[in-house]
RNA sequence: CGGGGCGUAGCGUAGCCUGGCUAACGCGCAUGCUUUGGGAGCAUGAGAUCCCGGGUUCGAAUCCCGGCGCCCCGACCA
């Protein structure tokens, strides 16, 4: 099997191993998911991109909607004014503003800005909705697209404009709000690993890391093949930093006027790009069967028209056997290796052969994406064959993403060892910390590691940081990241 | 914004230095025949504002001036 992989499968990527960087533009872009755009930072998504979006979308926003929030649609444009209100926001997202200046053939009155987020329109909205402590909690959330001015962009992972869903919540008290930061970081957990079959570390980001204006944010991180952290969605709590700017008030139980506790929660496109990156080889594409757009392709092998036509009437029961599964038949005017090639390199986790050979036996040919495994399946057996199939590729993603993690985390107490360790080797490191922002600068400067998530208390035995040596108050992890 | 590179057919390039016949090659595309269990072969064909504007010249893809766009490398970010 390596050798058959040495000796280029897929002749159209860039290996993984000496280029990761140009391996995830190749993959992205032969696998049809997404391509470059005439617009310079945007990308054209793809119907194979967006259809594995949409099953990434669908389940999450089931998830959404299943914790008592609702989908709603705010605009695109946000008036400047609304975005300065709240000064730690303004100063993260200024730099990133597009903004409209001209409608009508005139200059605008007040420049519109193309959406970096929804926080100031939403709470501008909101404060003529909300009057009572009846009125909370509010959970709302949108699907739509939001700009921000990159200067590097890269496929999924950072555009200038990308989609996603963004929840804004209001509650009575600051605990239910906070709450409701760690109920959505879940959800966010449960579409990573369950869907896309990558293993996360969930946890609360340090301040430099943080939202900008919120009080503190969360994060789930995922490691991808090359080592590196992908931040693939986030949670902030605000606590009345909001509300207050935005003058957005409710009369309490005692009826005395009150600012709700509000906090926001994201997940984009990024999450293609992460699957991508965490699943992926030097044959293009793997996806986890759960979200993967195909699920199973049947290639046909014939010579003859009556071949042909033995075949397509065999493959009748089997589509019906096979009725609750993403199939597709692949009866292109192509060779069948041509077709394995680029059906591989699109990702698609299970293979059926099936040609004379085959039919001669009353059996398929089934091969695996994941480590091209065939076996013969008599074709009576695929109704309940294959789909048990895909739960174990399924399983067999994230157990190998997990274990890929493990294999790359290590434990060190010593700013020393930190160091060696981002110079000779790729993944995360735990360390005890004691939580300053000066520590942070200092592995930055010498590593370009940074932060990913705080993992929880330190333990009882107080230990010291292991960066400048203080008492330590967290377990850390420190990734270099995307 | 700093440093480097590039604009020639849908894509990738050659030609440019040293100006000169109908702008070349590969992939892809179309049609036909033969093929089909790991990226097929042959034949025929279509496809170009040589990034844009100006200049030099008998003559510009090529030389000169100006502009525009894109990509890569360094500071921000889902």
């Amino acid at each position: 099997m390596a050798d058959e992989r040495d000796s280029g499968f897929v002749k159209e990527i860039r290996k993984q191993s000496a280029d990761f960087p140009g391996w995830y533009t190749d993959v992205v872009r032969k696998a049809q998911l997404a391509d470059y755009s005439p617009v310079r930072g945007c990308m054209v998504i793809r119907p194979y991109g967006y259809s594995l979006w949409e099953n990434i979308r669908d389940p999450l926003d089931g998830l959404i909607k299943e914790t008592g929030h609702e989908n709603w649609y705010f605009p695109a444009l946000i008036p400047l004014s609304f975005l300065m209100k709240e000064a730690e926001h303004v100063e993260g997202f200024q730099p990133e503003f597009a903004m409209v200046t001209r409608g009508g053939g005139k200059e605008l009155e007040e420049p519109l800005v193309l959406r970096p987020t929804s926080e100031t329109m939403i709470a501008s909205v909101l404060r003529d909705y909300i009057q009572s402590y009846r009125d909370l909690p509010v959970l709302t959330n949108q699907w739509n697209n939001v700009f921000r001015w990159e200067l590097r962009t890269r496929l999924f992972l950072r555009t200038l404009e990308f989609l996603w869903q963004e929840g804004h919540t209001f509650h009575e008290t600051a605990a239910e709000a906070e709450e409701e930061v760690v109920r959505m970081l879940e959800q966010y957990r449960r579409i990573a690993e369950e869907w896309c079959a990558v293993p996360v570390l969930a946890g609360r980001k340090s301040d430099t890391e943080k939202f900008a204006g919120a009080q503190y944010s969360m994060s789930i991180e995922g490691m991808m093949v090359d080592g590196k952290a992908l931040q693939m969605g986030t949670s902030h709590y605000f606590g009345d930093n909001f509300t207050r700017a935005y003058d957005l008030t409710f009369t309490g139980r005692t009826n005395e006027r009150q600012y709700p506790y509000s906090t926001s929660w994201g997940v984009s496109t990024r999450m293609v790009g992460a699957v991508v990156m965490a699943h992926g080889d030097d044959s293009g594409l793997q996806l986890p069967p759960r979200i993967a757009p195909v699920q199973v392709i049947i290639i046909p092998i014939f010579r003859s028209d009556s071949e042909r036509v033995q075949i397509d009437t065999a493959l009748q029961q089997v589509l019906t056997d096979l009725e609750d599964i993403r199939v597709k038949v692949d009866w292109r005017d192509e060779r069948p290796g041509f077709k394995f090639n680029e059906w591989e390199l699109k990702g698609v986790p299970l293979r059926i052969e099936i040609g004379p050979r085959d039919l001669a036996k009353g059996e398929v040919t089934v091969v695996r994406r994941l480590n091209r495994a065939k076996q013969n399946v008599p074709l009576g057996d695929l109704g309940v064959t294959v789909p048990a199939m895909l739960e174990e590729i399924q399983a067999a993603l994230f157990t190998r993403a997990r274990e890929f993690r493990e294999a790359h985390t290590v434990r060190l107490d010593s700013l020393e060892a930190l160091v060696k360790f981002f110079d000779t080797s790729i993944g995360f490191v735990v360390t005890p910390w004691c939580g300053r922002t000066e520590d942070e600068r200092t592995v930055k400067d010498r590593t370009t590691a940074t932060t990913r998530v705080i993992l929880g208390a330190s333990g009882p035995a107080a230990q010291p940081c292991a960066i400048c040596g203080r008492p330590a108050s967290v377990e850390v992890a420190w990734g270099k990241a995307y």
